[in-house]
DNA sequence: TCCTTGCATCTTGTATACCATATACCAATC
DNA sequence: GATTGGTATATGGTATACAAGATGCAAGGA
């Protein structure tokens, strides 16, 4: 018997629910910004169930895993909350991220080529001229935080650029204020580039030493400047 | 009227199930030796629900909040398994470790007073002879591990003991078996107490060189010796 | 004998019901 | 009028019920 030889995709697996809703609930937060004002947020497990159509089971669900990555904090008996980050946390988050990216440095030192190296490099082409990086401040954010996640996936280290992601996540509404802040900008560009020659010239000692320090600078300007962090 | 001025602590908040459901679970996993044979290990819900005297709610809750820690994995519509580690994710693991315990290092020397780096030398003290630290190799190794544990703790960075901790547990089954090999426990104790010198010395960059160093030989030797990971 | 296919069953995913506690409001009392 | 205690309501924690996909086995046909 002849076999129908059609060219199938495997159908695509379906996106339980409660990914679904933790996909949008963790946008939803992130992109909020939480330091706005005093309030607290709360997040009603009931109110959202019935905003998002589903029951509260899925819903509790996404709130868990969130709560495990520090989005959403949960007071027994009395609810979930958009967790808010204390200066303390914030600090310690830029220690970490210090810590892992000069690692990264290192790696991609010995797991890449000249040519992936040379991208860093034309990420910034755009802002050559002085004060280019502060005129269009929020596209230099952006490619800020480009060039920072490209440094981690060049690591070719997984676990890294996870642990990473989550961090970045959380800094995003501390870097967007913080980048617009004083000459931030230029500086940073000056940093970015001494990281990408240590890089090209194969410098892991130094190379490391850069990124560690061009973070945890970012982590003194915090602790100097930020009074809107409790 | 006189006030009765009882002595009374705020009474303790009481324990969710689901969370002495994910301390009993996480506990029983991480003491098991998962790399023993090929089966999978099956964490049925149902069952599970049934032998604690609970219903299957705060299971999954558990259940998910140990799959964020990647203690277990968690298949759509099949079920959650006790998760295990390819070797690629264990070396990945090990650097991730190494960043971090060497940032620890820095911290440490920014942060203590030589009193508390006293007491991690003190740590080593009964296995001053040679070769005792093999003889004893079983309690060596705890010692091993409450060395590294007292580095994060002396960095006084909360996040960066609370990421390194569930890293600990991922190693520890692999750790047991790595340390026992070969001559690995003499050239360890040169290593801390090198590590140890170091931080009296208040010689960061050197610290952080051979704590980091340290934990990529144990990577390098993962990577050698260790066949028994997928 | 081997493969296919249908059915029974098992297991997870989701929804709902119920219970205990936290909060807010109100009335009673000093 | 302030304080206190009771009660109502809201909300999260837990249990259970139901729906749908996954698995395994057995019967039937080639």
């Amino acid at each position: 018997m002849a076999v129908a030889n059609l060219s199938l995709k495997p159908v695509e697996n379906p996106v339980a629910l409660k990914d679904r809703i933790y996909e949008e609930l963790k946008s939803a937060i992130t992109s909020m910004n939480v330091y706005a004002d005093d309030d607290e947020y709360r997040l009603d497990e009931r109110r959202l169930a019935l905003e998002m159509g589903v029951s509260r089971t899925p819903i509790r669900e996404a709130l868990c895993r969130l709560e495990n990555e520090g989005f959403v904090q949960n007071i027994p008996r009395r609810g979930a909350f958009v967790a808010r980050k204390s200066k303390k946390e914030v600090l310690e988050m830029i220690t970490v991220w210090a810590a892992l990216e000069s690692m990264a440095a290192r790696l991609v030192i010995e797991n890449t080529t000249a040519e992936e190296i040379a991208t860093l490099r034309e990420m910034f082409s755009s802002f050559d001229e002085d004060g280019a990086a502060q005129a269009r401040i929020d596209e230099y954010s952006e490619t800020n935080v480009s060039f920072h996640q490209a440094l981690f996936r060049l690591s070719r280290c997984d676990l890294l650029s996870r642990i990473t992601e989550n961090l970045f996540l959380h800094m995003r509404s501390i870097r967007m204020r913080t980048i617009a802040e004083k000459d931030r900008a230029s500086r940073s560009i000056i940093d970015h580039m001494s990281i990408i020659e240590a890089l090209e010239a194969r410098d892991t000692e130094l190379a490391e030493r850069l990124v560690r320090q061009h973070t945890l600078d970012l982590g003194g300007h915090v602790e100097e400047h930020v009074d809107w962090l409790e």
